[in-house]
DNA sequence: GCCAACGTTGGC
DNA sequence: GCCAACGTTGGC
């Protein structure tokens, strides 16, 4: 099993949100960047711990922790006209994105902010700390999970 | 709102 | 297949 970060924009889809859905289970849509598609698709899977990070916000940080629960399918939202992420290049004969399924673990009691994470020299290595990393998902080692799992009790 | 970083697009 | 232009991300 393997561990990831999940980025979203709290002003679009925050943890909150996801606790609130029906099973506090979501479809993880909108992913529109090849590498990305990759892990969704081939790499991500049921049983695998994400930290759910809220990204373009104040603070910045990891909100909680979800659960993979469907492995990678197409992204219907991108045949969607309708949707934001409609995208026609992708079509249910050739889906071009895919998604997967999260469920809510847990809520921490208190946001660990990015500034924490940076300021802590066992994260250094961590993706999210690296400049101009645009990838919305990216993996984070056991170790790291385990760092940030204790500051989050 | 700025701007660095970087992925994508499209002309050649 | 190169690469300049463009668009987007995301911290600040």
């Amino acid at each position: 099993m393997h561990y990831w970060l999940f980025k979203s924009e709290p002003g679009c889809f925050s943890i909150d949100d996801l606790s609130k859905r029906p099973k506090q289970t979501a479809y993880w849509d909108g992913v529109r960047n090849y590498q990305v598609r990759n892990m969704l698709r081939d790499e991500i899977k049921v049983g695998d711990l994400g930290f759910f990070y809220h990204s373009s916000c104040v603070p910045p940080g990891i909100a909680g922790v979800i659960e993979v629960v469907k492995n990678g399918y197409p992204d219907f939202t991108a045949w969607d006209l309708n949707s934001e992420h409609y995208d026609p290049k992708s079509t249910p004969d050739n889906p071009r994105w895919y998604m997967v399924d999260v469920r809510l673990v847990k809520k921490f009691p208190r946001l660990i902010t990015l500034d924490e994470i940076k300021r802590n020299p066992q994260l250094k290595e961590m993706i999210i700390n690296r400049k101009g990393n645009r990838l919305s998902i990216t993996p984070i080692s056991p170790r790291e999970w385990k760092i940030i799992s204790e500051l989050a009790k």
